[in-house]
DNA sequence: GAGCAACTTCTACGTCACGTAGAAGTATGA
DNA sequence: TCATACTTCTACGTGACGTAGAAGTTGCTC
């Protein structure tokens, strides 16, 4: 599994933070409107698109099996596969595994880890 | 920082195994040998290529700063930056910081974490 | 039940990354 | 200084991705 491309990226983050499975044109209105407020990250300013750019990036992401679509209903309605943080982990796991040496990712992982994620670690490590 | 092609990425491997630093023709020859013996992951099976091959990917690599090349000496000398542990782990930090909630995305992560790692995690982790 | 409006599918083009390498340039030992 | 070895420059094919028009399908409405 490749990394995303910009506008897939910006998809698959619009179907993760809904939870409805949403329809073509939803996702195309919420990309124009999507100045980023909050969290500023660069990316895509309001971009207009055509709705059929966003089916097309969203056929790609459904042959990615990232994206499912509910054929029944007449306006399609797309949802992720998974959520945001399994396909995450997933991701995670997959580069973590691309190396021979895990014990060694590992430890440089956790040595650059927050303080705070150090604690979170440990406790969904717990004992044993 | 993407994710490499495959020549990339096994070149990479190259440098990540030995420990000096290599020429080009010295990892084309490699590159000409490795039918890749015992891990038998599939891949590149002892491609033939030209030496001006291996030096476009080396220059891209360095490009993105995956490797660094000596400019004295006069075949140049190439080697990795950085570990491939310290890489794989950076890229993990990467992919964990793509996501908003990276708590949740580490309880997945360790959801499905082995024995063994879990193991060396809490070691590493340690008390306090 | 015919037509319009909405939606989907098909096809396509531009760009960029990457695999691949030839041609030309440069240094270095004999 | 000349051949040899190595590097740089340039380039082409392919595939992913952003982008979207054209054509096909479906469903509501009069």
């Amino acid at each position: 599994m490749a990394s995303l491309g910009e506008l897939e990226r910006a998809v698959m983050d619009l179907l993760w933070a809904g939870q409805e499975a949403a329809t073509a044109n939803t996702l195309r209105d919420l990309l124009a409107q999507s100045t980023r407020p909050q969290d500023g990250s660069a990316g895509h300013e309001g971009k207009d698109l055509a709705v059929t750019t966003v089916l097309t990036v969203l056929s790609r992401l459904e042959r990615k099996g990232l994206v499912e679509r509910e054929r029944g209903t007449r306006p399609h309605r797309y949802q992720a596969v998974s959520s945001r943080a399994d396909h995450t982990a997933e991701l995670m796991h997959e580069v973590l595994g691309s190396a021979p040496d895990r014990e060694a990712v590992l430890a440089r992982f956790i040595g650059s880890v927050t303080d705070n994620e150090a604690e979170t670690l440990r406790k969904l490590l717990g004992r044993s």
